[in-house]
RNA sequence: GCGGAUGUGGCGUAAUUGGUAGCCGCGCUAGACUUAGGAUCUAGUGCCGAAAGGCGUGGGGGUUCGAGUCCCUUCAUCCGCACCA
């Protein structure tokens, strides 16, 4: 038969479906290994040709593992809540879970065309009440734990009471809210309420008063990582910042823990080195100010505690609490006029007013704890409330955004750092501060003379004795908010009772997602959940009315897959043994510093809870690079329906304008069906080059505007899947970013065919020798073996498609056709194209998959020369090249480099310095 | 501003340890077969040059017998963070 990829493709993926053919085992002898895709967001648009990218990477490895002999557990499933069925319900009426079971079951059509090796039996969805029961089980744990910095790790709740029952808090050590010491009578004394809002300031998860990305357009707030330049990442839409009760997650807890943990992690240094940024770990000291004529202190963090003699001013920022109490009478208006101003301010505007200096004195002094100096206390948006204790010791001599304050708003600068050799100056002369950590303490008392990493650690000490501050370490990392006023997301399982929220009992799980009228919220403002009828506890207290964020679900799907039909337990504890962690895993950068931190983080709970095994889920990861469109372009000139082929078109006025890359091939222009495109264009006329119109092209994100969306269906029926695989995977280094250009799938076609014609004669007839191979062609054979392997442990699956293709342009050249040689080959190339593999493994003559044959094993001496090539260059340019045996000796090669007749040319007349012979590499002749 | 990455033919790329730069594929050129070709096959194809030869990995400099690879410097592009005290 004639290589038909519709008919074998068909065929094997029926076969794969119906033997389970990828079915993972839970314990096994062999060993185990665990490849993880990132689950996709099912999106109305369907796949398009940069998704299966890392799907089909993974798949190759995942493949390649189980001919090695492994248990490969390589499951798939949907992040299944998320905002578009959510819109699309609120315009359309349309359930959510509808739109979305819609969506699932086209990517589930598209993923199996494309012949993906996953245990469909392991599918998770996040929307689905048994997989959630179990993000909402975890939510509780969290509830009822706190973090304990002496064991270093997550306690149980009933500890802490426990513990402030006989002894107060006083000893306690934990991640928390400011929380006044009390002693265990005064905590037996407390009333329920009061003791549950303190129990709340320890809790992992809790509810409280914080201000949050208020997204008004979505009606939700929305968490750090989902705001990208003050912009909602889905939809682009304005944030403000806002004061709300709202669940958050104590994952600040962690943060030392997620910064150690990078470590002992085989991910790429960008983005280990993004989460370093966002966990941003800085280490300095605590300072307390007193204050003129107030009984409070201020407590600022500084990473220079050295520069303390140089703090001329203090700054708050304007939400900070203080700010009413200090404001003297005479600032009052001019301060709330700065505040409301800040606070109306979205945090775009906020943004992009970077460089303007703004701020407003308070009327009230701090007290430098050192010097005594009262320093003036102004308000200044440049201060974040939310780093630190939102409020700064200025030090404008040595920190630029200080510098440029005081200058605008002429406040004292004070030099105390100088650097060696520097003639002293006065410090307002200067064009900007001097923020480097290096140099000699000046004009600072009892350190003056040290060096500022001396100064540094000298004055903490100073201060810590003085009892004036400490040193601390202080995070960027923000605690993750954990409500979302929305419908489409997992409900909390907590209800209130006096307004005090309690989580359900565990044995009512899941608390299952109520209908609701409509998906807006209420007239009163509230949650589209609270639409829903008897949203109460069996005895009447109001339930929860946020529902989850979207990393809720997908923070421990990865640990699901383990033991996914589990209905007692989130996983076995014997299948969390077996399979311990992800061994790979595979995604885009995009989830940085969202999903591959709160995984990290939800892992480590798990883990103190002891229920993981590992502290960190995922060993080794991969970012596959994206996928961007790439337009074309026709050239119309202005004010006609002429089109000019692009090198032509300088020589008149044109509108550049997008054209469907459909009717596009290989940039030149199909004028019949772009004339049948569309109405206006049935008259166009064309000015063309050699007959042709040519068309411009440019690299954008692929998107239905602009006329680039490829997908991949349309390849998988014109080229089959196999095809598709091995291009996407040619097209370059798997990390790479790479605009999709289907100019080059046709030779990965011809290379398959090519393939197929090996074991077929020219009448497409099964035609294989039994007949010994020669050394040759073992040659050939052990090359690509040995190649093949090399790469695929290195992921470099675009070097290893060539290898193929080498290995089949070899033996297509001597006309090979042996089972000792080819049946290997279907074994190599079988994780690569699967289809074809299995369908000339059959014709081969066998009745198992091929899928667990065992990798066909590199043997040495069949690629081992006698004589090797010698590239001989004359002061390091290549001249020509001489064949030498290889067991020669550097002084028998130098003898035969001097007799070769070409080597005279060379020399014309120079002298022989020196040469240098590196068996088996290269000859260098050094001539003077 | 800080951090990360990347610069190689007309295009996508390869060169794993400092050792033949350009493998493989696209495109292009010529030819064969064909009613036809967006099919198949053969040959050629880094640039300049008729050739001999010269030049070539963003630019400049250095180390080395030898540099795409190492060092210094500079430029460009992309990505992330960004008043984080």
């Amino acid at each position: 038969m004639e290589y038909n990829h519709s008919e074998v493709e068909k065929k094997w993926q029926q076969y794969w479906a119906q033997h389970k053919t990828f079915r993972a085992e839970n314990g096994s002898a062999k060993p185990k290994f665990y490849v993880l895709d990132m689950f996709p967001y099912p999106s109305g648009a369907g796949l398009h040709v940069g998704h299966p990218l890392g799907y089909i990477a993974s798949d190759i490895y995942a493949r390649y593992m189980r001919h090695k002999g492994y248990n490969v557990l390589h499951p798939m499933g949907y992040d299944a809540y998320g905002l578009p069925a959510e819109q699309y319900a609120i315009q359309t009426g349309t359930h959510p879970a509808v739109t979305t079971e819609k969506n699932i079951r086209r990517y589930r059509a598209q993923l199996d065309q494309i012949g993906f090796s996953y245990d469909w039996d392991r599918e998770v969805r996040t929307c689905d009440p048994t997989y959630y029961k179990w993000t909402q089980w975890t939510f509780i744990q969290l509830f009822n734990s706190w973090y304990d910095k002496k064991s270093e790790k997550a306690q149980p709740i009933q500890k802490l009471i426990a513990h402030f029952s006989m002894q107060g808090n006083a000893a306690i050590d934990a991640a928390c809210a400011e929380t006044p010491l009390f002693t265990a009578e005064a905590w037996t004394a407390m009333n329920e309420t009061k003791q549950q809002e303190i129990l709340m300031n320890y809790r992992l998860a809790y509810l409280a008063e914080t201000w949050v990305n208020w997204c008004p357009a979505l009606g939700t707030v929305l968490a750090n990582d989902e705001v990208k330049d003050g912009l909602s990442e889905r939809g682009g839409y304005p944030v403000e910042r806002k004061m709300m009760r709202q669940w958050s997650l104590r994952i600040t807890a962690y943060a030392q823990r997620l910064l150690d943990g990078l470590e002992t992690l085989e991910w790429s240094e960008s983005l280990k080195e993004m989460q370093r940024n966002w966990i941003g770990r800085s280490e300095g000291a605590a300072v307390n100010f007193k204050i003129k004529n107030h009984p409070y202190t201020l407590e600022v963090f500084t990473t220079r505690p050295d520069t303390l003699y140089g703090a001329t001013f203090m700054v708050l920022a304007p939400e900070h609490d203080l700010i009413q109490t200090l404001t003297t009478a005479e600032q009052k208006k001019e301060v709330d006029q700065y505040i409301t101003r800040a606070k109306n301010r979205s945090e775009r505007e906020r943004m992009s007013e970077v460089k303007t200096v703004t701020g407003v004195f308070t009327g009230a002094y701090g007290i430098n704890p050192l010097t005594g100096d009262e320093i003036p206390i102004w308000t200044a948006d440049y201060v974040l409330s939310g780093y630190g204790t939102g409020a700064i010791m200025a030090v404008p001599a040595h920190d630029s955004r200080d510098f440029a304050f005081a200058r605008h708003f002429n406040l004292p600068i004070l030099q105390v750092v100088a650097q060696p050799g520097e003639k002293m100056s006065d410090p307002t002369t200067w064009k900007d501060s001097y923020d480097a950590k290096e140099g000699i303490m000046v004009n600072s008392g009892h350190i003056n003379g040290l060096e500022v990493k001396q100064a540094i650690k000298k004055i903490i000490q100073h201060i810590e004795e003085q009892n004036l501050g400490h040193g601390k370490v202080n995070f960027r990392l923000r605690d993750a908010i954990f409500s979302r006023q929305r419908y489409w997301g997992e409900p909390f399982p907590v209800y209130y009772k006096n307004d005090i929220p309690y989580v359900v009992d565990e044995s009512t799980l899941p608390v299952e997602l109520p209908e609701v009228d409509k998906y807006l919220p209420t007239e009163e403002g509230e949650p589209p959940l609270a639409r829903a009828e008897n949203w109460q506890t069996a005895e009447g207290y109001p339930m929860e009315t946020n529902t989850m964020p979207g990393f809720a679900g997908s923070s421990g799907y990865y640990l699901r897959y383990m033991d996914p039909h589990n209905e007692n337990e989130y996983f076995s504890k014997q299948a969390v043994e077996y399979w311990q962690q992800v061994d790979l895993y595979l995604g885009g950068d995009e989830h940085a510093t969202g999903h591959l931190i709160y995984s990290r983080f939800w892992n480590k709970f798990l883990y103190d809870l002891g229920k993981t095994v590992t502290d960190e889920p995922f060993k080794k990861l991969i970012n596959q690079g994206k996928i961007q469109g790439r337009s074309n372009f026709i050239y119309r000139i202005n004010g006609t329906r002429q089109f000019v082929s692009y090198n032509l078109r300088h020589n008149y006025e044109t509108t550049a304008l997008h054209v469907d890359i459909h009717i596009v091939h290989n940039d030149i222009l199909d004028i019949e069906a772009f004339k049948k495109s569309r109405e206006e264009y049935a008259h166009a006329e064309f000015i063309l080059e050699e007959g042709k119109y040519i068309c411009g092209w440019e690299v954008e994100k692929m998107s239905k505007s602009k006329y680039n969306v490829q997908n991949p269906d349309e390849l998988v029926e014109k080229y089959g899947a196999d095809t598709l695989r091995l291009y996407e995977m040619f097209l370059g280094p798997l990390e790479a970013h790479k605009p999709w250009d289907t100019s080059g799938i046709e030779g990965v076609y011809r290379f398959l065919k090519k393939l197929w014609k090996l074991y077929h004669n020219e009448n497409h007839e099964f035609t294989i020798s039994q007949e010994t191979p020669t050394e040759r062609e073992l040659k050939i054979l052990h090359k690509t073996i040995k190649k093949v392997e090399e790469d695929i442990r290195r992921f470099s699956f675009n070097t290893a498609v060539s290898t193929f293709m080498i290995c089949v342009n070899e033996l297509t050249a001597i006309q090979c056709n042996k089972r000792a040689i080819l049946e290997p080959l279907t074994i190599l190339i079988s994780p690569y194209a699967s289809h074809l593999a299995e369908e000339l493994w059959h014709q081969l003559g066998h009745s198992q998959t091929i899928e667990y044959e065992a990798y066909p094993e590199f043997i040495e001496n069949y690629i081992q020369e006698n004589t090797f090539e010698y590239p001989v260059s004359f002061n390091g340019k290549t001249r020509f090249k001489l064949e030498l045996p290889l067991e020669l000796k550097t002084s028998e090669i130098e003898i035969e480099v001097k007799q070769a007749h070409e080597t005279k040319k060379w020399i014309e007349g120079k002298q022989i310095k020196k040469i240098i012979v590196v068996p088996g590499r290269i000859i260098n002749v050094v001539v003077a």
